[in-house]
DNA sequence: GGCTATCAGGTTGCATGACAAGTTGTCCCT
DNA sequence: AGGGACAACTTGTCATGCAACCTGATAGCC
């Protein structure tokens, strides 16, 4: 009769997660040089392959970044999502957008709660007021999510969040282009018109419009100012 | 004169995004036994080192999986991501469906290719055939991926997917009920008779039917047979 | 024949040692 | 003080060896 394997992991898995949870639970904080590989070594009581074995999984999980002759760093706490990894066309992209964020702006509409729109008020204003186009661009991008958030299924944000980082990633990023700030404002302001007044078509509407002049500018940012 | 400097990356990542892309091109198929791993040492030239790390890499992001005195396997095509993880409500779940695949449905409607006719056309075939329950699923699935893959738009297969396995992940299938296999077949003909006709608007309400039908279902399997 | 035990060959898991190449701090010389 | 050589440390890669494990073939026994 055969025992059943424990789930026995190799020491290689072993050391892997064992860095993960130290780099989630924020022992290793982020920007933290990781201890050398032959510390680690030591430290495990394993072989330096098994370390580094290790080290490259966790480094193409995307938290930790080695270069050689300095050491490993921590490049991120968590890692990034890898769904939406690869290359694709600006168009597929704004397209994906549409599909999802149009509607979502019609169910942000009948769902919303008074908290919902003062985040999003909140968003709007210093939106507004930012000057530097990088921090708009997030802000920016902080308001799309709120939206999603106020559709009260938290898978929407979680999508939202997650195209906007591989557009901010390619670089399309509307927000950034100077001239578009003053008009990106006025679209986001009618969509949050709209869904302040629960008004779902007006909302989809606007976002409708709002995303079409986004990939409008950004296709041809030569042509507009 | 040096061959090519492969960008700065390492040999380690280097063999890593070629494995990957192997595996994400289909060359090296789901279930499908790697080469050795002094095979690969020999094609990649590289050190057996270099292969481990790179295979650790890969494994680590979920594709393969290794066993001693066997070999190392193919998991499965695509890493799956770990952004849908954790526990959402099946109703926030079929609304993500909804949204997603009722415009999509639309989209396959103007765009499909003959190719993509017959892809779906052979699936409706077999998913009538099929007596397995589990296997149904499957087929039902990839029927439905297959639509967001006539949409010409890489992006969404993807997102179609990585719900499905979602859904399927928490049991929530409806082909696994057993009366819904012949109105689930009916409901699958309708969609692709509509988007064969180029008729989006039809596709479209008949995605919706389809999956309204399929909610209900799985929400109440106690009142259907 | 049919069954079992053994074994050979291939495979991954792990350890060790070595060296190249990159980085950084230190010490010495000017 | 400034500059340069150097030493120490880091990761990147390679080579080799061996243990543990799996599979299929083979030999031997009943």
């Amino acid at each position: 009769m055969k025992v059943i394997p424990v789930a026995q992991r190799t020491a290689a898995e072993h050391v892997r997660s064992q860095l993960i949870e130290l780099i989630e639970s924020g022992e290793f904080a982020v920007g933290q040089r990781l201890p050398s590989e032959a510390e680690l070594s030591k430290s495990f009581e394993v072989s330096r392959s098994v370390i580094r074995e290790a080290l490259h999984s966790v480094s193409a999980l995307g938290l930790t970044r080695s270069y050689a002759g300095k050491g490993t760093f921590v490049d991120a706490q968590f890692a990034p999502s890898q769904l939406l990894t690869g290359k694709y066309l600006p168009r597929d992209l704004h397209e994906v957008r549409r599909t999802l964020e149009v509607p979502l702006a019609a169910l942000a509409a009948e769902r919303r709660s008074r908290t919902d729109l003062k985040t999003m008020t909140a968003l709007l204003v210093r939106f507004r007021e930012e000057q530097n186009p990088s921090i708009r661009v997030g802000i920016d991008a902080d308001f799309h999510v709120a939206i999603a958030t106020a559709t009260a299924n938290p898978l929407f944000p979680r999508l939202v969040s997650e195209l906007r980082s591989v557009l901010q990633e390619q670089a399309i990023a509307a927000a950034a282009v100077p001239g578009r700030a003053v008009q990106a404002a006025d679209e986001h302001d009618a969509i949050l018109a709209a869904i302040s007044q629960r008004d779902a078509n007006g909302a989809a509407n606007a976002m409708k419009l709002h995303l079409a002049a986004v990939e409008d500018t950004v296709s041809a940012p030569g042509r507009r100012k």
